[in-house]
DNA sequence: GGGTTATGTCGCAGGAGTGTCGCAGGTAGG
DNA sequence: CCTACCTGCGACACTCCTGCGACATAACCC
């Protein structure tokens, strides 16, 4: 289960930290510098965690903080200066989940982001077992495993059956799959998803032609075996 | 075990001898040259050891410590000219752990490290097992073994070995390799790494065409054998 | 059944990712 | 000063990926 975070912050040095560690934890990570900016990516995008610097050029990050509140339940962390205190106030009160002051320690951000998608939560994934019946997952070595063998898989391969296996045998459709695995701005062709599942099918399959695993769901998209 | 030292000095010729010194004496050297910048470092990095010069451009030093010393346990150790005797005694107060004073003696200060990190001490990992199969690390010596031959590596060599054998397994970006072992601010060209796995490998593998122990995951990075 | 839509199948061409290697400037050590 | 080595860089080769299009097949609707 790949997760999205968020980050609007105008700050170049700040967001460019925020990025190299988010994605060293494993996340995906959406950019924006402005709230106008932020909002149109996070209803397009729908990522698992918002981070939201307050002071922001333009439109005040409170009034982002609002705007996200009206329309989602997305867990969403300030990240404001040491001396706005009461900014903060007004922010827990705008809706937001959490906040932590600059400056502020990565790892203590990393744990809040962590704290907030487990509460947000998707009861499972405990460690994240990525398993479906003889296919195993392993994110560390970046290898999938069948049947305890090996199975040569390419990167984006790889992000689609963990995308597929954490969705526990939930309906994933094209559009989903294109949004998380291909990323922002892919507006292509539904049918590049097809090709996927036909070219990971003939890798995890027993018979490619009558799937076990990786099912079709007409009219709706792909999802694994329960 | 690698550690890391972070110096913040303006002066280019000091910041230089004291690279030279720590690298000589095993450690792994950030730089910055501004009390912001050195922030951002400390954050993003996490080093063992904190080297402040109290005069700094813009920001004073002192408030470098202050702000260290909000968001982390650091050790850190105040470097600055011999009059300015009470910017010591404010900077212990700031919550510096020691000080030397311009000109130093570069074995004292590599004492006085050593005795930080002494006390910091994870408690964890004692020496850490650097060992991969045939090849053998000695972070003491600095030297690369394989079946109990040594094997020359150089400096950047070395620190990469120990980066991926660390890792047990897992795989380690380009990114992730340049920021850890290049340092920040290079953002350089990731196939450097490329050369140096390139590299490496024709140091420690039978058949660096085929390599056995130093693996490339496409897409993804570098891993050791497990 | 016939038409229509959704999906499976497969080959291809361009491109991205990586291996390989030589070069030149820099640095350390003699 | 000289030498050897390190190191980043660029060029080229090669593999593998990947989006696309075309056609085949299956499911659905009337």
């Amino acid at each position: 289960m790949i997760r999205t975070v968020m980050v609007v912050e105008d700050d170049d040095a700040i967001r460019m930290v925020l990025r190299t560690n988010l994605e060293d934890e494993g996340y995906r990570v959406l950019e924006a510098t402005t709230a106008e900016q932020g909002l149109l990516i996070v209803q397009d995008e729908q990522p698992d965690v918002v981070l939201v610097d307050l002071r922001l050029p333009g439109i005040h990050g409170l009034d982002l903080v609002r705007s996200l509140r009206a329309t989602s339940q997305v867990p969403i962390i300030i990240v404001t200066a040491q001396t706005d205190s009461h900014d903060v106030v007004a922010g827990l009160e705008a809706g937001a989940d959490d906040y932590v002051t600059k400056p502020f320690v990565a790892k203590e951000l990393m744990a809040r982001i962590r704290t907030q998608l487990r509460r947000s939560a998707q009861p499972e994934e405990g460690g994240e077992d990525l398993t479906c019946g003889p296919i195993e997952l392993h994110p560390d070595t970046a290898e999938v495993m069948r049947n305890g063998e090996p199975v040569p898989v390419s990167r984006i391969e790889f992000f689609v059956l963990a995308e597929l296996i954490g969705a526990k045998g939930r309906v994933l459709s094209r559009d989903h799959l294109l949004r998380k695995v291909w990323g922002y701005g892919n507006a292509g062709d539904g049918r590049v998803v097809d090709n996927l599942i036909y070219r990971l099918r003939n890798k995890i399959e027993d018979d490619p032609a009558n799937p076990e695993l990786l099912l079709t769901v007409r009219g709706f998209g792909y999802r694994m075996k329960a």
